[in-house]
DNA sequence: GAGGATAGTTGCACAGCGCGCAATCGCAAT
DNA sequence: ATTGCGATTGCGCGCTGTGCAACTATCCTC
């Protein structure tokens, strides 16, 4: 029960290493866009050659990774594939949302929800409240506006889909005029969307949707770079502020950026770095584990063991 | 140098055994949905959950894996995404049908060539001659005919391009008579395509493009079940037979799969099997190392290790 | 055609780690 | 509270992963 306090970076505990490493292999190899050299790996890695051709060979017997016969490089296999086809299926919002609801919910005390693209528009389907909620008669199944809510915007700036621009237009002539009057004067459409980008396509809306209510909404995407929900949060005007830089916006960017990345989609669609491995000396005494989350390891191990 | 034999079946020697369960965790887990408890991926793989827990693990810290909160499911996670996705990169029909044009070449004596799919029609990109080939004018870049060669029929019936159907009644119209006579009488492109996919797909013709000259084609699909090239074999007609079960056929048949299969193509499309494991005891003494390639082991050793 | 550089592969030996077992924990149903 | 199923983990034996260096294959240079 005492144990010291024998790892240092117990990121792995109780794991299997070469699982780990096997994972890391797989990754990188996607890294540098499902084909490399044994080198480019290595240097990928930061690995022994002779190491990762043993993972590569159990690996490519396993079908995950092929050679190409002529270049001898090795690439991603076919059953690489169905695993990513599996994966892919089981890429869900809703679920990948959850825990951000919770934490912007909690960290926030505001009232955070999900809702995805329906046929109707923005469709309610998830809703985390504070303690202290305010008063909104948003509900799981409640469909919101597309141009006068934070959600909508954020759905129809990020959103090619014809339809749902149709359906916005058809909002907008359908409005009353004291609402229509609440939104920029010529183009709102336009205008709206180009604001929304501008911000990075998180749109923020006060007092609009509901007087005394501030929301911000922000894109929720997947592997496709399509919309998949959006992540709302609101609380009060008064105690909740939602310029761009603010603690809402924030936390609110960082949750539906992890989201997004939950589901497979990667930043800047440029999921595959450089070709080839612009880095120090791939062999040596270099030999990371691993490499996957952060990178930069302190010290490699030298030939004799330190004492500890 | 004298080493008995210590291990009877060297599937992966020289690699890392725990790479290779590490692989069939992710493949056991994408064959049953991509989503699984810990107990039906032990009866799946036949191995300890104890042992595939420290392997889950391992692979929900680098991403691979993932887990619902509620259910404490294994699911295949988002790094699983990325890496299919670059294998989807990967996947190249003229890559992956080279061996097998080597192969049908050197077994069969024929020549053998692969075409894909070209906006002017099936267009020929790699082929192989045997040391005594028939002669024939075929050369890569060389575009096929789509009614009156094995090649573009077994694309047609596999197809369901609309353009590629227009073409072959362009073709059709544009036809003398005399090559008109050579084709079914009435709705002849309907009545090939029932021809062909009554066959499974294979076609085969006899005098057909060129006179003395039989073909076999057979189509290859990629993992989304499209089309992505045709193979063909060809052979003088004296000693060239195409029947449905004779050599030429068969091996054809065997060989286009096996290119599918490097694509991802899954022959049902049902890669994935039933949710649940209806096996025998899932836990107990079984331990396979690792369980992809072949089925159904002699035996587990027992509890009390015989003497050997 | 010889020579050499580059990249991939493998034998070896030590110690680090995988894994079967069984005890424990967590959760839900009764 | 009790029962039971499933997930998790400490333990320790001995299998196996790994750095190193020798070896091989392939391509380029002279």
């Amino acid at each position: 029960m005492i144990e010291a306090e024998p790892d240092r970076e117990g990121g792995d505990r109780g794991g299997v290493k070469a699982a780990t490493t096997a994972a890391a292999v797989l990754k990188g190899l996607a890294a540098l866009g499902g084909r490399a050299s044994l080198a480019a790996l290595a240097g990928q890695l930061r690995a022994h050659p002779s190491k990762l051709h043993r993972y590569l060979k159990s690996l490519a017997a396993e079908g995950l990774v092929a050679r190409d016969p002529l270049s001898q490089a090795y690439l991603l296999g076919p059953e690489a594939i169905l695993v990513g086809l599996a994966a892919m299926r089981q890429s869900d919002p809703i679920r990948a949302a959850e825990p951000a609801l919770l934490r912007l919910r909690d960290t926030l005390g505001a009232t955070a929800f999900l809702a995805v693209p329906g046929n109707r528009g923005p469709t309610v389907v998830r809703l985390e409240e504070p303690d202290d909620p305010v008063v909104v008669n948003i509900r799981p199944g409640f469909v919101l506006s597309i141009l006068w809510s934070a959600t909508g915007r954020a759905l129809l700036a990020a959103s090619a889909d014809a339809r749902l621009h149709a359906q916005a237009r058809e909002e907008l002539a359908a409005a009353p005029a004291r609402r229509r009057a609440l939104l920029p004067e010529d183009e709102p459409i336009a205008a709206i969307v180009r604001e929304v980008r501008a911000a990075g396509g998180i749109a923020t809306v006060r007092d609009l949707y509901l007087d005394g209510v501030s929301a911000a909404a922000a894109p929720i995407f997947d592997f496709t770079g399509a919309v998949r929900a959006i992540l709302t949060v609101l609380g009060p005007t008064g105690r909740f502020p939602i310029d761009p830089e603010g603690p809402v916006v924030t936390a609110l960017r960082r949750e539906a950026e992890a989201v997004s990345r939950g589901l497979g989609w990667r930043p800047v669609e440029a999921a595959h770095a450089r070709p080839e491995a612009p880095r120090p000396p791939p062999r040596g005494i270099a030999a990371l584990p691993l490499g996957s989350p952060r990178e930069g390891r302190p010290a490699a191990r030298e030939t004799e063991g330190e004492p500890r």
